[in-house]
Order: C-alpha cells, then structure tokens, then sequence
DNA sequence: CATGAATGAGAGTTCATTCAT
DNA sequence: GATGAATGAACTCTCATTCAT
C-alpha cells in the first residue's frame, strides 16, 4: 500500500519540523524522531535512513508550499502598497513566531552539505520582493529606490531578526521600526532629511 | 605555577574558536577539542569541564577584548562620516569572513541555556551604533533619520548577512549594498525620491 | 516480545549473582557483567542502567524467593526440635559456602543508599527464628530461653561467620560449635553449669 | 629530615582511617586521599604507592595498638567478672559506633589478597578471650562453658553486628541483647532452665 | 624533595544501524 | 513490512601514575 507509506512519510515530516525548529539540525538523533513518532526504529529507518533525509523531506516539503503569492495579486493590479502592507504584516508575525523558524536548523544543516537548496530559497526570495517593488515603481506608487540593495536589506534584516529574536528577547517594537523602515523608504513621509 | 596553567587555557581558547566558527557548538566534542590542542583527555578536563564551559570562557574573552573603539574617536572630535565609514569597512570585511564568525555557535549554545551574555553583546552593540548616529547628528553631519529605528537595520542586517554568508555563495556586491544603504541613510546623496 | 526481554533480565541477572558474591558490589563495572553475560554495551544498558539496578534486580528476586519455610513446617506439627536441627543444617551449610553469599555486597551497596530492603530482609529473618523458637517452647521442647536474645544471637553470630569464613580459611569445626552452641540453649544436655 | 617523612606518612595513615571506615576500601581514590591531607599527588606519591599501601600500614598501625589489656589485669588478680565486664562495656559502645568499624575495608580488602595479617588478628582476638574465660573458671568465677565454642560466639556475634548494623538502623537494646548472653553463660542467674 | 600539569587506560553512556522474529 | 533487542562505534569523564619545574 502506497498510499499509507506515503501517509506516515508525511506524518514524519510533520512531527519532525518542531523539533528541528526548536532544536536545530545536529542536535536531533533518529531515537528523537522514533520517540516523537512513536514509530520503532526499523519502521522509521525503513522512511528514512537518517535525519539528513528527514530534514531534506522537510525542506522539500516547504519549497513546494504556496507562498503569500504576489504574483497572483500583481496580476490582479492590486495596489502594490497594499501588497507590500499585507507582505510586511506576514513578516512581522513571522519575527514574532521565531519558535517557527528552521533558520538555525538549516544553517547547522547545510554547514555540512553543499545544498542548492538553500540557493534556490534564497533566489526566489530575492526574484520575489523584486518584482514587488518593481512592480511598484512601475505604477509610480513606490519611491525611486535602488531596489536590489533595498531587497538585500529586506531579506538580511528579516533574517538577522529570526536569528537573534530565539537569543535574547525581543520587543515587537523592534519588528515594527523594521518593516517601518521599508514602508519608509519606498512610500512612507519623506521627512527624515528636512 | 599558575602561569603555566593560564597559558594552557588560553591556548585552548585559541585554538577552540575557530572549530566553533567553523562547526558551531553541538557538533564539536571534548575529544575534537583534545585534537586541536593537542592535548590528552584528562589534561583538556582540567582545565574545562565541558564544550559549554570552553565556549563560554571563549565569550568571556570576546567581550573583554577592545572594539573598535568609536568612543575614543569621538572624543577626539572625528568627524562622524569618517568613523562611520571606517565601521562600515570592518562591517563589511566581517562580512566577507563569515567563516570567523561565532553566530551559529552563540546561536546554538543559546538554545540551551538563558544567557544574559547575549543581551550584553546586543546592548554593546545597540549603544555604539546609537552613539554614533547621535553624534553625527549633533554635528550636523548626518540626516535626521530615526536613530533607533537605523540602528536595528544595521545590526540586524548585518547578522543576517553574517549567517546566510555561511549558506550560500554571496558576492561582495551584496555586501556592499549594505553599507550603502547605510551611507545612504545619514550622508549619502538624497536622490533616491527623484 | 517481552517474553525474550524479560529473559534477557533473567539471564543477567542469574549471570551477575555470581560476580557480586565473590566480588562485591563496587568492584563490579557494567563491563564485568557485559563480559559475564556475552552482551554488548548497549544491549546490557537497555535492561539496566548501572550495577547498581542489576544488583536490586537481584535483591528483589532474592526476597521473593521461597525460603526454607518453617511456617509450613510448623504447620504440619512437626516436631520444633526437627525443624531446628534441619534449619541449622542449613545455616552450616551456608557457613562452609561463602562464595555464595551476597553479603559484603549488600554491605558495600548499603554504604551508599538508604534501603528499606535491607531492613525488610533483617525482619523476615527475625520474625521466622521467633516464630520457630516460641513454637518450640510452645510445644515445651525449648528450655525457657529469652527469645529475643537468642533470635540475635543466631542472627549475628551467623552473618559474622558468614563474613570473616571469606576473609580467614576458617573450619568447618568453628561452624559447628555456633550451631551446637544454639541447641544446647534450646534443647541441648544441660550440663555446662555442673 | 626522616622525622618529617615519618610524621607526614602518621598524618596521612590518621586521615585516612575515617575515609575506610565510612566507604569501604573499594571507592577510596588517592585522589580522594590527596584532598582529605591536602598533599599534592607526587607528595603523597613519594610516601605511599597505592590505597593498599596506605591501608595495610593502618592495620599495621592497629596491630600495634595497646587493647584493653586483659593480660595486666589477670596478672593483678582483677576478678574475672570484673574484667569481662569492662571488656563487654567496651564492646558495646563499639557495636555503637559502627562508624568506626574498618570491617567493610578489611572485607574488601581481603577479598583481593591473601592476607596473613587478618588471621593474625583474628588469632590475637581469640586467644585474648580465651585466655579470659579460661582465668574466670580457674578461679571459679564462671559456670563450666564450653570455652572455644563461646569464644566463637562472642567474636562472630560482635563482628556480625558491627556489620549490619551500618546497613540497618539498630537498637542499643540488641547490643544489650548480646553481652547480656554472654554474661549469662559466664555467670548470670541460671534460671534459664528453670 | 614537593608540586601539580599532563598522560592515557578504562569505565560509563548513548545512539545509528542491523536483523531475527 | 513492522518491531524492538542487540551490536558496536564514539563520546564523556575519572583517576592512577609520571615527570618537568
């Protein structure tokens, strides 16, 4: 039956993901998962032959997940203010829900594998928030910003905050000055210089 | 002789940071560290008793060491563009070492402990940079942006930058791009709402 | 299968009864019984975590072990002075068999935990040479000796023996005058005092 | 300076007993005793090669030690009872310091060698009541015993005590119990019989 | 000689991985 | 297939013992 072994896959993946969240790469073992699981360790090995494996299911899993898609909005002519204000609104829930993140547990991961994996997130991040603002200044609602250093600070910041927020606490404020910051910069009051 | 003690310590030190730079802190073991030294099981358990006590007395000495120290150029009255420029240019050179970098280690050594250390390095951190905004600021040097508000953007983007480096192949224009954004920000030419 | 765990249990612990007697108990490392029971490491932790439990295992099986039972004895109206003297056959039996005894084993276990089992097991051994005297003075086959005294003095003389037989090559001779000393109290010629 | 060397190894002969007597000879460490005398390793070293060493010159030490000497006070004509009262006085308070006891040490100890020094006091035990008992029924003081089989009881009731009596919590009462006995046999009201 | 840093053998413990049932 | 008992490699940690200072 296929079917139910792709089930219980699937259900690995899902009991797996917190505990790389919460824990990171290295420091999960397959008893951990067995545990998590409840599945004997010949069942689990027999869906997965290590937590390597499990954590590139789990990455799988997420790239193939639809993201908040700008695309379908763009095409929609929907102002891009108000798609980068909704974009802004999911990133600052994001930065306040850092138990979510697998940032740590894929930096230990692909501190030891050459992954593409993590190239392509990273590329369709970047063609991402750059079509946004693009599409933004086309219809002359955003600032004339250098768009790809304000996507590299936008992506870099947004990281650096996942990181740092599971460190020390953090106060939402600090989320907000941040997505602030873009607003600003692409279609907030220009009264910073004067 | 206490001093030949002190210096076995500090040689561990020495020669421990770069493993954790390299592999962060679950994967490096007593025994790892033994090789490194080049000393034996029992010789690297008298003097620290773990990888988190190496790791820790590793943070105690980063702290204690000199930063580049904007305080001092301050009160020799240089001119804010000048020393922001030369911070950017370290920021930037960390940047292109990512390998130096102890972020993955802090990040995983934290998830198991509360360690107020972290929070002193940010606090450092967020007043120097504040510092130096209001600074700049007070000698007309730079733009009226909001200071706290920048700083986060700069420590935030500059931690994102340090991890993802690690990841993926990143190109120095990216750095680059950072420090601009900055430069920008509080003396750069204002002809991004053009 | 449990059926095959809990024969493993059996089995260690039939295999390290043996080590403990002759040996002690601190003397005896989790690797002795892996070597003893042809288990590996792994497979003798995943039945028991120190020495320390395999010895209680021990002790606990122990305890639930039918002794010589005088209760049925007694009930059947055998003669007090029958069961005595099979009783103290015994008792030489085990005087002249040392190796056998866990003694300096619980002792050495006791020094470092507070067993109630040890107290449980003084108590059994109390109650069954009182039962077995007052029957016997019951039945007017015992001289009127003060019960309790003597209950001691068999209980103490006894383990004595049973320490110094393994310390000093001592003879069968010595064994034999504890026991003859125990039925002159009780039923023996009373002709000391003339 | 030999007198030093001589006073040192007393020191470290005195501070060691307690250790014996309260963990047996198995778990104690030179490490253990560097630190109760506060002497380096090599110190220690250079006086004793090993725990053995150190505890045969403690029983050493004991072998030499003046007992309650039964011998002078036969020679003075003390009564027989008069003495052995005094010597039963003296070993219940010993019964009631258990923490005194080298017994388990000397178990332990025995266990892995052969060691003539323990016959040797076992020897000198004997003789010594012996010769007691023999003195009191010379001088028609004691009911006619059977010497060699109490003198058994009294040295394995005594040991067998000091024995479980650190295993177990035990009433002053039993010990009572058990010089009670004795004097019975010796010379108490005979109304055992009766 | 004394000191205490360093060595290295060996015990304890944990898991990835295998395999008989 | 699934199970979980067993294996064995790799780690952690502790001391007896040595030796440069």
């Amino acid at each position: 039956m296929t079917i139910k072994k792709e089930k219980t896959r699937e259900f690995i993946i899902d009991m797996s993901y917190p505990l790389f969240a919460k824990n990171g790469f290295n420091k999960i073992t397959m008893k951990d998962i067995c545990e998590a699981t409840k599945l004997s360790r010949g069942g689990l090995y027999s869906h997965f032959s290590s937590t390597r494996k499990i954590f590139e299911a789990i990455l799988e899993k997420l790239s193939h997940k639809e993201e908040i898609n700008f695309y379908e909005e763009m095409e929609n002519s929907i102002p891009a203010t108000v798609i980068m204000n909704r974009a802004l609104v999911l990133m600052e829930y994001e930065m306040n829900h850092p138990e979510d993140s697998l940032s740590l547990a894929m930096y230990e991961y692909s501190g030891s594998v050459e992954s593409g994996l993590m190239q392509h997130f990273n590329k369709i991040s970047v063609e991402k928030w750059t079509a946004l603002i693009q599409y933004g200044l086309e219809r002359g609602e955003f600032y004339n910003v250098n768009v790809d250093e304000l996507v590299q600070v936008i992506l870099y910041t947004y990281q650096g905050i996942r990181m740092w927020s599971r460190i020390i606490p953090m106060s939402p404020d600090v989320f907000a000055s941040i997505t602030n910051h873009i607003k600003n910069q692409l279609y907030g009051e220009k009264n910073d210089g004067i």
